[in-house]
DNA sequence: TAAAAATACTCCATAGGTATTTTAT
DNA sequence: ATAAAATACCTATGGAGTATTTTTA
């Protein structure tokens, strides 16, 4: 007993006749016949009176529920099959560092919703290490990082943007008024960084490192969150941090000036590098969405 | 892809090796190697990815989940497919004249109970006209009924025992005192008895016409539902009933006399003639059940 | 008698096997 | 170097067909 005589036997009970279903089928009437004789054989009851309408016995009716209900799941496994094939189910967990995460979350999620709406999305916020880490250990399908420099041999990186550092000051703060800040200028004042993970931590203080200014840093603050950076700021403090999370909107904070780097920025996506990968083509897009947004 | 393959799939999954699949599953390694590739150029997708051991893709997990449930429910279409043909699942419809329906039906329970707890069962009540027209018309699948004479050609009718009628009346009765009742006798009294459908009824009436007594039955009373007879009689009335509904418990009634037939009144089975039926086993060993109960 | 199912017979596709090569650890 | 999977090749079962006979309304 297998499918395609279950499958006749569902013709055979919709036709009302072994002709009729062979007909249907595009199987000769002998073949009807030979399907339905080995279903019989096989569960040890007859499953129609035969005459010029087959009719279901009292036992071919009981059967016929069960194999209708079967045929309905193997169908549906055959769709699944399909959506497993386009990406259309399962999840996706995407890594996206803070400064990413405000424009691109929302992108992504607008972009799942309508391309892929049985599927489910996890978002793990991190910084750039951790994040890597997660995508090595398979805990992670990819994520969206600041260039990270040993980045272990199964891993790759594609850049999706560049960005800069940059030191901002409230409104009316009196450096403002410069026309060229400098690094010294800056370390007149208490400082707002985020922690040591930070990428705008590490390149201030390589460049403090550089111009061999360390012993000339003052009172500063550290946030972890760098995100809450430009609403925590205030008196004349300074905040140190990537381009990308300046809200422009926030017209009550200003740019004084860029940290330049003699490497540049870059932000991109860190995934496994192997050929088979069930998520290909959805990350794929997801990567497309966030050249658009970052870009040049 | 058919199920084998499926099956393979599972057994692959579960020994995690090709090999070891194929060793437990009886086949060669060669086989469960084409078994999986057909799944694979079916589905689209990979399903393991290959090494020492084989592990399952992504794609191939997802799959995997609906697999198994269709393999659960295959199993269990089978298992219904030996339920059916031990006739362990379904509906049995069995008619019952009401004076075998006190002593019959309880019994019938029980033994469904035991032996068919998965079957339900529906009982009809009704005459043995009645009856037998809904086995004739595939409403019921039997009917335990009084013999019927003009019983149709596609039934037949297999005794399980025999029946008088009797005339009964309340403890102290004056008719007690005689030693020969005979139906004048019994004409002097008001008699309550079952309705025109019941054999009760037309013995009698007949009886009372070969002795020519008709124009001597003065007050009677008929109770459509017979059962009811021996709670309802009162004062010097006599009931007119088959003996096999007289509960012999109840003390306060006393049979007067049996009305003489010339032909034999017979309970019996009523089934459709025909080799093919489901229920055969069942209905067999319920008739069984009532020669137990009424045959001599 | 006519419509439908069963049977007899044929053919070839494929499910299964064995032996060997290739791949991955 | 070795365990495991893939490939090449072979065989025989049985799935599907055609033609014919049997059954049943």
């Amino acid at each position: 007993m297998d499918i395609t005589e279950l499958i006749t036997f569902k013709a055979v009970v919709e036709k009302k006749s072994f002709s009729a279903a062979a007909e249907f089928l595009g199987y000769s009437q002998s073949n009807v016949t030979k399907h339905i004789k080995k279903i019989e054989e096989a569960v040890g009851f007859a499953l129609f009176l035969r005459g010029w309408k087959a009719t279901l016995t009292k036992e071919g009716s009981l059967f016929y529920k069960e194999v209708d209900d079967l045929l309905n799941h193997w169908k549906s496994v055959c769709s699944v099959s399909r959506e497993i094939e386009t990406e259309q189910i399962g999840e996706v967990r995407i890594g996206i560092i803070e400064p990413l995460s405000k424009q691109l979350l929302p992108r992504i999620i607008g972009w799942m919703k309508t391309y892929r709406p049985k599927m489910n999305v996890t978002f793990e916020l991190g910084n750039t290490a951790r994040l890597s880490a997660l995508v090595q250990n398979d805990e992670l399908d990819c994520a969206f990082c600041g260039k990270y420099n040993d980045l272990s041999q199964e891993l790759e990186f594609e850049k999706i943007g560049k960005d800069e550092i940059i030191i901002v000051a409230l409104n009316g703060h009196e450096l403002l008024q410069k026309k060229a800040v400098s690094l010294s200028d800056v370390l007149n004042y208490p400082v707002v960084y985020g922690d040591k993970t930070c990428l705008s931590y590490q390149v201030f203080m390589r460049t403090l490192q550089q111009q061999d200014l360390l012993n000339k840093l003052k009172t500063h603050y550290i946030c972890s969150n760098q995100l809450l950076i430009p609403d925590i700021l205030s008196d004349n403090q300074l905040g140190i941090l990537p381009k990308i999370i300046m809200d422009e909107k926030k017209n009550n904070i200003k740019t004084l000036t860029t940290i330049n780097t003699d490497t540049e920025l870059s932000y991109g996506l860190i995934k496994k590098k192997r050929n088979y990968n069930y998520l290909a083509e959805t990350i794929g897009s997801i990567t497309e969405l966030a050249i658009q947004e970052f870009g040049d």
